[in-house]
DNA sequence: TCTCGGTACTGCGTGATACCGAGTACTACT
DNA sequence: AGTAGTACTCGGTATCACGCAGTACCGAGA
C-alpha cells in the first residue's frame, strides 16, 4: 500500500516507543509485535531494539530483567519521570508539525 | 514554543517544498520565507537548497533562471509529471502515517 | 538426538536527511 | 566605500531508521 514510511518515521517512532511503553510495562520484542499490527508493518525488531538501547543511555526509561517461559529472559522497559516528560514533549511537537503540515496542504495562509 | 523539529521534520520538509512548488512556481530564497511564516520557523535557507538539488537531481522539477531585480538571478522551480506523482505518494504517506499515530494515541487497538 | 522455528537481545555498519558554516555574488541605499 | 538584504553553492556533521550477522533460550517434530 504505503511504501517506505523510513524516512518519515525518524523522530515519530521513537515517540510511539515512548507511548507504548507509557501505557504498560513492556519489552522490545512485544513492542515490535505491537507496532506491527498498528500498521508499522515495516518496522523490524533491531529497530527497536536500537531505540530501547537509546531511551535506556538517555535515561528515560526503568529497566527489569525477568525470565520468559516462551525464550530468553526479557528486558521490560518502563517510563520513568524523565521519560513521561519527554513523552509530553513528542506529542506538543506532532500536535505542531502536523497542524503546520496540514496548513500547508489547505493552501494555507 | 516546540524546539527542535529537526528529526521530526526528515521525509516531511522535502513534501512540504513539493507542495509550496506546486501552488505555484517559486524559488529557493521565497520558499524559505514562505515556509518561515507557516510556522517552520527554523527551517533555514541552507537546507531549502539542498533539497531543491535533491529534487532537481532526481528529475521532479523544471527549473528556469529568471535575472531578479532585487538581487543575483533567481531559479525557479516548477514541478513536473513526476513531481506531482511523488507529491501525490507524499501526502499518501502523511495520510497514513497521521491516521496510525493518531490511532495509537488513542490507546488505540 | 538433532534440527528447526519462534522467541529475545546485542552490536556494527549503511544510507538518507536536515542542518551548519563558509564562501560567492548581485543590488540598493547611505 | 560600506552595509544590509537578496540569492545560491558546497563540504561537512549528527541523528536516525534500518540491514545484517551473531548469540542464546525453548519446545515440537523427524
Amino acid at each position: 500500500m504505503v511504501d517506505d514510511l523510513r524516512e518519515m518515521l525518524k523522530g515519530t517512532l521513537e515517540g510511539c516507543v515512548l507511548e507504548i511503553i507509557g501505557n504498560e510495562e513492556t519489552y522490545g520484542y512485544a513492542i515490535t509485535r505491537r507496532l506491527n499490527e498498528l500498521g508499522f508493518a515495516d518496522v523490524i525488531e533491531g529497530t527497536v531494539y536500537t531505540i530501547l538501547l537509546r531511551l535506556e543511555k538517555n535515561g528515560l526509561v526503568q529497566v527489569t530483567k525477568r525470565p520468559s517461559e516462551m525464550g530468553p529472559p526479557r528486558k521490560f522497559y518502563a517510563l520513568n519521570d524523565a521519560g513521561r516528560e519527554e513523552l509530553g514533549r513528542f506529542w506538543a511537537k506532532w500536535e505542531y508539525l502536523s497542524s503546520r503540515i496540514d496548513k500547508l496542504r489547505e493552501g494555507g495562509r
